[in-house]
DNA sequence: CTGTAAAAATGACCGCAGTCGAATTGTATA
DNA sequence: TATACAATTCGACTGCGGTCATTTTTACAG
């Protein structure tokens, strides 16, 4: 590694220090481009030669700490707890990551949901590494019979992610408390298991089978 | 209503209408409150009496619209139909109108599920209707023995609503096209209803339904 | 119609995100 | 070491969102 590129990954590390600390401190929109590169001490150009844009300086961030929790999760995952334990310390781990620093987790969601148009999504990658962590839990789940065999893994991804979704908005919006996260999320992946029609046996079988 | 009511509406409409059309040509971020000001054939510090700032914009017009919707669907619904046809009808009603102005939609999204900490919500009463709407649908389908009786209805509604987004979501990433929208959504609501575990009494049952 | 006070409209102004060409620093070759 | 070249740094500059003191319009009493 030559000179140039140690100097540039310790610039890039010390911007995005300032900003974490400033986006914490004082929020997103009350925090300049100006102020991070001063207190990196380096100009306020130089800050786009490492980031695109504002924006990205909380992609840049997000997405390295993402891979680091799917690299844990890759190594803790116990493959003998049901898919429910499983899934509940994933999404729980990821919520925590991406809360812990409230402002860069909002502006993460924001841009992973619903993108600006142009900005062209590069998350192909870290979208293979979260399958990979999920979808061997999610066929053992269906070798167990916790799961049903007929279903596509991605479907059923998208039951639990669209859950963790919700429940990480509700948290944003101030509709759930801290305390509730992780009870809301055990309730909802319970019920997304079981299903919200009754159960078959006691009732008409037809119905919940329609097409 | 006064005279000046009137022209203040009537001025507060020019200005949504040059802002859709001016964020559907050229994006959100490409339009300037002053190319706004500007069509609307105002000066750029009126825009800022009618609207707080650039983002009110897209609420003031999505939370009108969306208003509107709410009472189309109230009129219309029937309530003989299962749970799943009433539960697509609604979201994909939403999702048309949400979809219709792409730009307005996807902030709209953006603001609703991660709003900014400043922007204390004022959706309380939209969301009063959201649940007017729904409620009544959903304890009919308890009645009828469609969904579990001990289920809260919050929860039930946070199961359609939770793959409502992200469904938007995937159409917004480019993950979904939009004719695969209704299949898509139709599959999840199924499977939500039916539950991702099979079914307790014998194993066959699920892999008969769906698909 | 006139005077006046409140409401609304306005655009100059401020601080910021992002750009760009010039200046500086690192690298390679002789 | 000297020189040429590429990468990096920089801050002045541009156009934008949003503010605010000033001007213009409206409502209404005398």
């Amino acid at each position: 590694m030559s000179i140039r590129e140690l100097k540039k990954q310790k610039k890039k590390r010390a911007i995005l220090e300032s900003a974490i600390s400033l986006f914490n401190e004082n929020g997103y929109d009350n925090t300049s481009i100006a102020q991070i590169a001063r207190k990196a001490g380096i100009g306020k150009g130089t800050v786009y030669s490492h980031f695109n844009n504002k924006k990205s300086i909380i992609q840049g961030f997000c997405e390295y700490e993402l891979e680091k929790i799917h690299n844990q999760l890759i190594a803790q995952s116990n493959r003998d707890s049901s898919v429910l334990e499983q899934m509940l310390i994933i999404y729980m781990t990821e919520f925590e990551h991406v809360t812990k620093n409230r402002e860069f987790g909002r502006l993460y969601m924001r841009e992973a949901l619903f993108p600006d148009d142009e900005d062209q999504r590069n998350t192909s990658d870290l979208e293979k590494k979260y399958f990979d962590v999920l979808f061997p839990i999610l066929q053992k789940g269906q070798e167990r019979g916790e799961l049903r065999k007929d279903l596509d893994l991605l479907h059923i991804t998208a039951h639990f992610y669209s859950l963790y979704i919700l429940v990480t908005s509700s948290w944003y919006t101030g509709r759930l408390p801290t305390s509730g996260v992780k009870v809301a999320m055990e309730l909802l992946f319970k019920q997304a298991l079981n299903g919200l029609s009754p159960a078959p046996a006691t009732n008409t079988i037809g119905e919940n089978c329609n097409d």
